[in-house]
DNA sequence: CCAGTGATGTCAGTTCCTGACGTCAGTATA
DNA sequence: TATACTGACGTCAGGAACTGACATCACTGG
């Protein structure tokens, strides 16, 4: 047995997503959260560079998924085929077991106008990664710009349904409804 | 003559800029800001609900100028026709005058990751009323969304292009180009 | 002339976040 | 085995962003 509970980073953000459901976000002070864990307030900002991060940490994963699925598309694929594929990768880590955790993540930030704002970066910060992509296949801007922006706002749109919808639905088949609704509102005649 | 000089929300608009051109955002304290304008910490709160909210504060005229351009409208226009109604609406205030001005506010911005926090909750705030003005011309969801959603990408875009480019171009002009690119990319082939 | 209003000042307090430094089990190395 | 090193955590002090409560006092309407 180590000097200390295994995990701190887990139980930070474990004991931070309860408190925030239970109390609110602004309700909540980090020096709280820190002794729910059984930890101290500064171990957590060892942990998390501020307080709104403990809700958005693990997202880096995504970024990952979406660019290796960019790099991995057919030289043949056009730049929205490539968005296209990063879209579909997504959807393998966001399934039915996934849903209620997001769901309750989403309940906190949805209630918070200081959580909505970090969501942004890390949407936005996703385009970055995306088009840096894009760019590694040979896709120019302004073209990489435009396919990656296109790609994070279906993938905003699709995802929010998702975790709002109350019937049973895939993530996929969300992604692919919400590229072809973009695409109708900017066909031209 | 007023008990108190004039225009103390302007004075501290002025005062904040320069002090965060001149040492950065950051390194900047509100009671340095205050001083400068000639008030106290307290009474910028009273102006401001945060520091960063100095530099956002004339942000509120955009909306009105986009959503009236939307309501304004031909009603045989589809959705997309009114959005980029709205962005040729916007291009009548951002004339080469304003250029330096926006340069300068632009530079403070990018230097620091929280002011592009806050300039993502204006733009999402745009998206909103867009989307509200759409409504009200009939256009339902997931349309409505759509398409202010692509309105904003295509402003945010131009109007990034539109302060660093070295050359005087229209924005009008960089606004066309930016709908036609993304236009372009997300046409089936 | 006088009560009311509103923009500002003053003061005290909470919370977020940071830097400096101390502690101590586990681990590597001589 | 002795010794130094490392890394995760604790302790303490403090800056800066905000907030609530209350005071001030030129101006304004009656």
């Amino acid at each position: 047995m180590g000097r200390w509970e295994p995990n701190a980073q887990g139980r930070l953000a474990e004991a931070a997503l309860e408190l925030f459901l239970e109390r609110g976000f602004e309700q909540t002070t980090v020096a709280e959260i820190a002794e729910r864990a059984g930890l101290t307030e500064r171990t957590f900002f060892r942990h998390f560079s501020d307080k709104r991060e403990v809700l958005f940490g693990r997202g880096g994963g995504l970024s990952t998924l979406m660019t290796d699925a960019v790099k991995d598309a057919p030289p043949s694929a056009r730049p929205m085929d490539a968005v296209a594929a990063a879209l579909e990768a997504t959807a393998v880590v966001f399934d039915e077991a996934r849903r209620p955790f997001a769901r309750r993540r989403q309940a906190v930030i949805s209630a918070n106008p200081e959580l909505q704002e970090r969501e942004l970066v890390k949407l936005s910060s996703l385009v970055e990664d995306m088009k840096a992509a894009l760019h590694l296949r040979g896709v120019k801007d302004p073209e990489a710009t435009f396919a990656a922006e296109a790609g994070i706002t279906v993938f905003r749109i699709a995802f929010d349904r998702w975790v709002e919808e109350s019937e049973q639905r895939d993530l996929r088949r969300l992604l692919r409804i919400s590229l072809k609704d973009l695409r109708s509102v900017l066909a031209t005649s």
